[in-house]
DNA sequence: TCGTTCATGTAAGACGTTACATGATTGT
DNA sequence: ACAATCATGTAACGTCTTACATGAACGA
């Protein structure tokens, strides 16, 4: 259900098409609810078909600029007003982590490390996005700072819980009980 | 694919049941990996085809017992090693943060005190998780203490930053420009 | 005996991914 | 002319959720 309150939101702050809406989605979206080109045409007719939305504009190329009607921006207030936001829950990353018993001692070391490598690569692309935005004094700009401030603190934070974590595990060679040289 | 691998994985600590596994889900892997009766049941009876699992004792009421295979064993570590962790990017709650701004600003403010109110319940019940848990040394103990961390991290920065991006919102009947009081 | 727990299985539908398929327009 | 971009749509497949369906065994 998301996706079809996702393509609302961004219908609330100006008209478009499937395309312009697409790359949007890979802009401004992509870390926080992904949406295939497949999925978001699906999705925009099915939207056009229940009135939420309607087509404003034929252009070039076959293009459809879509509007949200009063409808529809009733649904999207309805969404964030009265419904519970789902928790974020499967975690593959973590899963994994439970598992590292499975493996070598040496691979669960090594597991962290690249998590902590990972992270640290995802958050300087978030740096990279984050200079690259147009920062204007939209509510979108407002609230997109907002969001991307959370993906800032989510890396930072993995980042120290994965030198953390590679604290708690012996050291390399180390026995239990062996806590280290005296 | 992942449910696949979060089975083999609890195989791979010891032997069990559809029945068991659906318990070790909703106790320890709820908060990383949920599945539903169905879902277990489905995997487990491919899983059995495909040779990664196999029927090692049969009990009472149909009861069958599951213990993993070597060809799980090695499906599992190739599953560890070589395969990456698919990123975490959907974020319903964060989703909305986007469109906050359809919204009247009272309704902002009183979204982000109830996600703050919201993830400070969801770090109660973890805590209540953390210490119902019997902790031993095994292997799925310590790992399962790191991931128990992570959500503890996971959730205090998530009651800093609302605390944060409520701060970032203009005051309760403040103009643009109006810094407060003098 | 009767309710709860144990125990397994199937089916329909929503959502998401990948791939296929087509073609107009623009700029060099 | 030709390549890149704009622009839309469909089909197959896999995963997840919800609901339906059944029944044996245990304990009070």
């Amino acid at each position: 259900m998301s996706l079809r309150y996702a393509l609302l939101g961004l219908l609330s702050d100006r008209p478009a098409s499937g395309y312009d809406l697409l790359r949007r989605f890979r802009d401004a979206l992509a870390n926080v609810w992904p949406a295939t080109q497949s999925q978001i045409y699906t999705e925009l007719t099915k939207l056009a078909d229940s009135g939420s939305i309607a087509v404003t504009d034929e252009g070039p190329r076959g293009r459809k600029e879509y509007t949200i009607t009063e409808a529809g921006l009733a649904d999207l207030r309805t969404w964030l007003t009265t419904t519970e936001p789902k928790r974020n829950t499967r975690n593959e990353m973590l899963l994994r982590v439970f598992f590292l018993g499975a493996m070598p001692p040496e691979h669960a070391r090594d597991y962290l490390t690249g998590i902590g490598e990972r992270t640290a690569k995802d958050q300087g692309e978030l740096a990279a996005l984050k200079s690259s935005i147009d920062w204007d004094e939209s509510d979108l700009s407002t609230y997109g700072r907002i969001a991307m401030e959370w993906g800032e603190r989510y890396h930072a934070m993995n980042q120290e819980w994965a030198r953390w974590a590679l604290a708690q595990l012996p050291e390399r060679g180390e026995q239990p009980g062996d806590a280290g040289s005296a």
